[in-house]
DNA sequence: TTTTTGCTTTATGTAAGACATAATAAAGAT
DNA sequence: ATCTTTATTATGTCTTACATAAAGCAAAAA
């Protein structure tokens, strides 16, 4: 009886839009489409696939969904080159993350920030280090609105992530802070956290000038000290 | 001329479909729905804000594709926590990224392995310590296939994501694996560079039992010297 | 009583046809 | 040649209809 229902293979129980929707995404790649390339419209793909041109819909939403495609109104759809962030963007809503997700993001902020050490010092421009420098210049004081800080900090970190020349790395850091700020806001970390000044922002440009990779990396660590003992403790 | 045209607002070009999914976003978020909670059916929701079924199937696919709903065939739709990665992960198919984002992504993980050292050295338990030990033990000699030592290079990596205890960090890592073995194959990084070895995994791990955060910074970076190289050349 | 089988209900999946409308191209007017 | 009007076309939206899978329930079988 047991190993006769082993014996039974999964049947296939995927959606007439699932198979539609993986066979366009074949015949994308396979036919090597380019960036702009139009496709075909609905009802040349509803003609050729044999099915409704609602299951051909509901497949190209979900191929824009993905980004895969772009669709003009009333025009057609392209293929585009897919921003792989952009769409990322609209999920991160962090009222309906969970707090362990939330967490993660968090830390994964962190471990960007550090991680990215090598690219900053490899790609730094003399004119990028004069720009830092006027940021780090207009530092808030403690006397100031929180809100200020938040956006002065945000301002710098934003410019490091420039400077590392990744623009993926860059809409990475965009689309997390939302999060952030959320994160701030809630209760989620602790909050009477020491909040002790290790290496300051300035103390990083610093680095950045005169300094290297490995003490970039370990005074990014330092300076961010403080986020590392709310999450661990 | 020019401050009329300023004066202009944007009039709103959103169809029908794109108010009716923000819309039902809001509904969501607002109502303060909890994980596993159904929404309504498609005919109350069609009722409900006066559009046709169409209207609302196509913005429940979105709301599905962006992972905030998970459908039952046939019985309906309810909330989910969504998945950040894994729908990012459909669009992660090499052949449609461009070579910039495949080497901005072959970067991002070189960025992650190093920022990560952290989360290894504060959550690493005496097990997994021992795991990878055995790991590395069965370390391929230079001879084997080059898919297998791929492999094994994976192996080995994916359990230094396990260890970082981040779940969104892991899923991040299995996405990326296409575009890794798709960048090591195509012409995109230069073939002839240094095969030397630095920091071996055995390296790695002896630090990981006995060393810093620090030193695991540093030792990745070494490990990971012949990546580098690649790229800043 | 328990288990199986079949029925009914319900919501979604799929189809087909119709018309509205916006973007573009073509034709016509100046 | 430039501007305006008019087709043309593909998508956007609506409507209706029917097929089908899931779930619960009732009837039948053990």
């Amino acid at each position: 009886m047991e190993n006769m229902i082993n014996k039974l293979e999964m049947i296939d129980t995927s959606s007439l839009v699932d198979r539609v929707e993986m066979n366009l995404i074949e015949l994308l790649v396979k036919k090597n489409l380019k960036v702009g390339n139009a496709i075909p419209t609905e009802i040349e793909l509803a003609g050729a696939l044999g099915v409704s041109r609602s299951v051909i819909r509901e497949a190209l939403v979900r191929l824009r969904m993905i980004g895969l495609i772009e669709s003009k109104k009333h025009r057609g759809a392209i293929i585009t080159n897919p921003d792989l962030l952009a769409l990322l963007e609209k999920r991160m809503i962090p009222q309906v993350l969970d707090d362990g997700t939330l967490r993660e993001i968090f830390e994964l902020r962190l471990v960007l920030e550090i991680g990215m050490a090598d690219l900053i010092m490899e790609r730094v421009t003399p004119e990028q280090i004069a720009e830092l420098k006027k940021i780090v210049a207009n530092e808030p004081t403690h006397t100031e609105s929180y809100q200020f800080q938040i956006q002065h900090e945000i301002t710098f970190h934003g410019k490091l992530y420039e400077i590392s020349g990744n623009e993926t790395l860059k809409k990475f850091q965009k689309m997390l802070l939302p999060v952030f700020d959320y994160v701030h806001k809630s209760g989620l970390l602790k909050k009477d956290a020491v909040v002790r000044k290790f290496v300051s922002h300035k103390g990083l440009v610093d680095i950045i000038e005169h300094g290297s990779a490995e003490m970039l990396r370990n005074g990014m660590r330092s300076h961010l000290e403080n986020h590392f003992a709310r999450l661990f403790h």
